[in-house]
DNA sequence: AACTTATGTTGCATTGTTGTGCAACAATGA
DNA sequence: TCATTGTTGCACAACAATGCAACATAAGTT
């Protein structure tokens, strides 16, 4: 299995870097206005950004000051929709 | 975001998980003959299945000494699939 | 030019989480 | 009883996330 699938994986498994690509998938945004909309510490999402852009998921454009941010592939925003209609299933309780 | 949606990420995040899911994906097998497939621990092929049920991946079928595994939900696989997708680009060295 | 603001990154230490193997155990069936 | 199959408790190592302070870079101001 190739490595870099695993990566992706592990890009997608946690709660932040998904909030980032779902505001991503609505268009383009830079790390400040991503900054403004989540309670994180701006170093914590850098870095989280950084992870998305190491995987290929995420492209960034530098603006002045600022980073653009936007999807890379948008087949990923396939991958979320098919986990969250996996996940999606009230009936069943977890933990 | 839904946490169980990163749970399903995180499952997936592991070279480990993924190559039992291929094996599942062809069919019907039981733990024992993972083991006898991978140069793994029975301990620790046996945590990762765990986690794998847990997430609702896989389902279990016990039978006799034996637990039969199975892919719960296909749409994993399509999933799987779409992440190779990605991630296969011969061009595009990483690391 | 020097100063300031806005934006983003890096180094470090700390904390939390995950993966691992060994030994011991539990359950099933011959 | 014995073999097969799988799990759990424990300890340890590896990895990942976090926040603070300091730094870097770009652009505007004086």
């Amino acid at each position: 299995m190739n490595k870099r699938t695993v990566m992706l994986f592990k890009a997608l498994g946690c709660s932040w870097r998904l909030k980032i690509l779902e505001c991503l998938s609505k268009g383009t945004m830079c790390i400040c206005e991503l900054d403004d909309l989540f309670a994180i510490d701006k170093t914590t999402l850098s870095r989280h950004v950084k992870a998305l852009v190491h995987t290929g998921l995420v492209k960034e454009n530098r603006n002045g000051t600022r980073k653009e941010l936007s999807i890379a592939d948008r087949r990923v925003l396939e991958i979320l929709e098919l986990a969250k209609s996996i996940t999606d299933v009230p009936s069943q309780e977890l933990e």
